[in-house]
This record gives C-alpha cells, structure tokens and sequence, in this order.
DNA sequence: CAAACACTTACGGCGCGTTAGAGTTG
DNA sequence: TCAACTCTAACGCGCCGTAAGTGTTT
C-alpha cells in the first residue's frame, strides 16, 4: 500500500506539515518522489513512523530518534521491548497521580492533612525528564557520540544510506 | 510555609525559569515580593501550582489554564475530579499502546499480521489533540473571537466572567 | 472546470533553556 | 569574603501552525 502525506497523516492522526517537517530534517523520508515532486511513503515507512510516535510518546526528542533509528545497532525488538516498559513506568506515574488528586480532594474536603512535599507526587518532572536525561546519556552510550552530535545539529548532514538499515477534561483537554 | 523560586521549584520538580515565566504570564504570581524584588511564595501558590501541573499533565494550555484558574466560578473540586476522569482514560490510553507494542513486537516475529491502521491505535493525536481543535472551535463559536484572541495574545487581560460559559460547553460537549 | 490535493518558502509562537551582567543573602 | 542565591533583560530553539502563492490530480 502507497500513502501520499495526507493518507498517511489521517492513518496516524497527525499533520502533513509534521510529516514535510520529518522528511525536511531526514527523520521519515518517503519512500520515492512522484514526477510532480509528491510524496510516496511504502510499508517501511509506516512501520517507521510507528516506530517514531512510540518514542515521541516518551517525551524523547526527534534528534535523539533520528540517532537512535538510525544506528546500524538499532534493534527493533529490544526497543520495542524497553518502550513497553517505560509505558509501564508512565502508567504507573499516571495511578500515582490519579491517587494524588484523590488526596488532594479529600485536602479541599478537610478530610486530611497533605505536606507541601506530597503535592507534588507523580509529576513527570519527578520522573519522565530525568528519565529523558538518562535517555539521552543512553543513547550517547549505545550508539557513540558520533551519531549523537551529528543528529543534534538540525540533522543537517546524514548519509542517506544509513536509513535503509533502519528501520503529546472536560475543561482543559478540551481546551 | 514560605519559598523563594528555587525551593519551590525543587519541591515542584521545574525549573526556575518556569516559575519566573508564570510570574511574567501572570499565571502564578507571588505571594509577594520582598525589599530585594525577591519573589516569596505562601500557601496558597502551591496549592495553585498543584492545580496548574494537574492541568499541564493533560496537555492543557497555559492560556487556557489561566482563564480556568482566574475564572471566579472555578471550583476545585469538581475541576480536580474531572482532572481524575482524564487522567484515567490517559491511563487507559497507555494500556492501548502498551497492547499496541506487544501486537507490533509480534508481528516483527512474523507470528501476526497487522493492518496499518492497527499501528497507530492509541496515540495522543487520535484521541486528544482532535478534542483541543473541536474545543478551540465550539468556543470561538460561542465566545466570539475577541475573548479567544485576547487570551492568545499572552493573556495580558483577561475578564473573569468566562468560566460559567466553559462549564456549559464542556458539558454540552460531554453530552 | 472546480475541488481537493500536492508543493515550497517563510514567518510566527509557545514554553521555556540559556547566557550575560548585576545585586543580595547566609 | 565567598558561595549560593536572587533579579531583569534578551536571544534562541524545537516542533510544528499557518498563510501565501503556485502546480497537479480527480
């Protein structure tokens, strides 16, 4: 199946812009140009662009997915599996928080006493950045500085034959 | 219990930069300000930074957080108990995913076959970033630009009588 | 022939990170 | 006195949103 950028945007719920903007900065290229300069994205490309929307739902920032699905290390499975985990990390984060509110009506009520310090339980910022920063020290570990400091300047220069190997309520959220 | 910036931001896991931010956004300001143009927050700041990091965890405007939190009809509770309500289909959201991974990680074994659009279930951008445009849309419909452009613009006035009419349409939305 | 799609270029904006330079506190 | 804190600008950046103008496909 061939997807033009509109296609395979609705396939995987996000802009075209974002997909001009990944193929701008060599992260999902498409498979081949049309004659008329269109974008032509094939299965692999799916496949990779699932692969980048379980890391952007980490927090994890595009330079550090480019290198990451860039290295000849890559290994689908494995990081298919350490994604799966830290899911499980932010889901539990996530019941934490969800107990957190709890508290904190039963605080509104009068019910209890919280300290200042318990207020802030579950937070990302307690977790998920510290886990980028360790993400990214990981990255820098498994795959060299190399890779690293190539992909963090704006990507600009990437062998493009790496990438054969490859492979973010009612009231508020309404709001 | 009184804090400067830093402590604060210690006890809340964000920068000072943030704080400072807020501040300047009128989002959260202090307290008061000492004799050195020290920022001193008290009670009350904490528990409305609490509130402000509930609502950034389900990817909630600044802006649009502010107009709830300014609104003189807000209620805590039933905001937080709403909070609770997101928070579990976010949770809700991640066990998706976290299916997603090991359907994926199958199939890269060859031991299943997914359809393409089975690879993109449970993502962010399928379930909550279409609620913020149908959002942003009912309330320049039932609002008026003005009121949405003046809260765009940095929040730099914003009048208090807005949260009724959120209250409404949340619920319409809801129904 | 219009609608719906595609393209490039480019400016703008949020939510901060990050100097830089200077004053204050323990 | 010195480290560690505080302040106010001001710049920059990642990740796109959003025109504006033009070509292509159906």
């Amino acid at each position: 199946m061939e997807y033009t950028v509109q296609k395979l945007a609705k396939l995987a719920g996000i802009s075209t812009r974002t997909l001009r903007y990944y193929d701008e900065i060599n992260l999902l290229k498409p498979a081949r140009v049309n004659s008329s300069g269109y974008r032509i994205y094939g299965q692999k490309e799916i496949d990779k662009l699932q692969l980048i929307m379980f890391y952007r739902e980490l927090g994890g920032e595009l330079s550090n997915i480019k290198a990451i699905l860039d290295s000849e290390k890559f290994n689908d499975i494995r990081a298919l599996e350490n994604h799966q985990k830290r899911l499980i990390e932010q889901r539990n984060r996530l019941s934490l928080l969800i107990n957190n509110i709890e508290n904190t009506i039963k605080m509104k009520k009068g019910e209890i006493v919280m300290k200042d310090s318990e207020k802030f339980a579950g937070f990302k910022e307690n977790l998920v950045k510290e886990n980028e920063k360790l993400y990214g020290n990981e990255v820098r570990q498994k795959y060299g500085n190399e890779t690293v400091d190539k992909s963090n300047k704006r990507f600009l220069n990437m062998s493009k034959e790496e990438y054969s190997r490859f492979e973010k309520l009612s009231e508020d959220i309404f709001i």
